[in-house]
DNA sequence: AACAGATACCTGCTCGAACAAGTAACTACC
DNA sequence: GGTAGTTACTTGTTCGAGCAGGTATCTGTT
């Protein structure tokens, strides 16, 4: 484990301090960057926390939903539905294979490709993670009344969308 | 790269898509986890962009901010302040000593310690950093006006509140 | 049909993150 | 002062993520 957290294996590595005086230069410099990076961390830790006990690690379940949900998939596929990268998924998808919770099938149109699919094994998985996800979301969303949901995703939405706007266009700051 | 990205080295890998309809199943289970999920990854890429071409990995900089502003510290300072691991410390530590922007010295009052501290070629970093942070906090926060700004500031740190108090007080359901 | 370019996938490498173990060195208590 | 427990750090492993190649295979164009 990381430091004083006491109870190993069930509170996430190290949460239960900061949030208080974190990183003073570096929140200064930026804090809600700061604050992105916190909150991603914890939620980060929280996801893996209930990854862990299903069996996966993070990232792949996020396959598995993929797969559970729109059937056989190439990698490419997959790497284009998650946003993810073509080395990552041969990877992921040998482990998932090897954990028996994926198989490969040669293309019968492409045979650079092989599809992708669930095992049986796997779809005992799929009401745990659903359920992980609802926890996840419970967790984080505390406290927090319908209005104010929905202000806090579009915020995060905001958020988002400048960072999707100045990858596009990249008149801003990005550029040297 | 990770798909039609076309300017390789500029955007970070993968925007500009999603952020329309990304992860069906996933978005349903959990709008606002998804969010942050997305969020946190697009916050990260572009971390990571702005770190490269200063010569760091994404969570180098954090051990240097320490060290910049507090001076000389022990690992396990490190650690504490950055929330992180001591195995992951120990590593990290080792390559910036390889990189060159950090020294280590035998602590004189306790023979398992030493301290890091930044060397002279790592102060020119420092400013570099700070720019980054600076402008990633510009990009993420275009449009938002000051009242914005704070409004979006405490949304994150409840949410990340609400994690933090799941960890301290697992009365909740990341308990199975 | 032949070639150039794009695709789909794989492998090797580095890095942070997290877990598990292990080794010194320090501290507290008897 | 000697031992039990803690602490600081290290090493080994797995995993996702990203970059840089490399190899088949497909596709569009001539």
């Amino acid at each position: 484990m990381t430091q004083s957290t006491p109870a190993v294996g069930k509170a996430p590595a190290g949460a239960g301090r900061e949030a208080s005086v974190p990183v003073p230069a570096a929140a200064s410099g930026g804090p809600i960057s700061h604050a992105i990076f916190r909150l991603a961390r914890l939620h980060r830790m929280f996801a893996g926390q209930l990854l862990r006990r299903i069996g996966l690690h993070p990232g792949q379940e996020l396959v598995m939903m993929q797969l559970w949900e729109l059937g056989p998939q190439r990698q490419i596929d997959l790497v284009r539905l998650l946003d993810s990268d073509a080395a990552t998924m041969t990877r992921t998808v040998q482990r998932l294979e090897q954990a028996g919770f994926v198989r490969r099938r040669p293309s019968p149109t492409d045979k650079r490709a092989s599809l992708i699919e669930p095992t049986a094994a796997s779809h005992a998985l799929r009401r745990e993670v659903e359920q992980s996800w609802s926890q996840l979301e419970d967790l984080v969303t505390a406290g927090l009344s319908t209005g104010e949901r929905t202000e806090a995703l579009s915020t995060l939405e905001r958020l988002e969308q400048n960072l999707v706007q100045a990858a596009v266009d990249p008149t801003r700051a990005t550029e040297s």
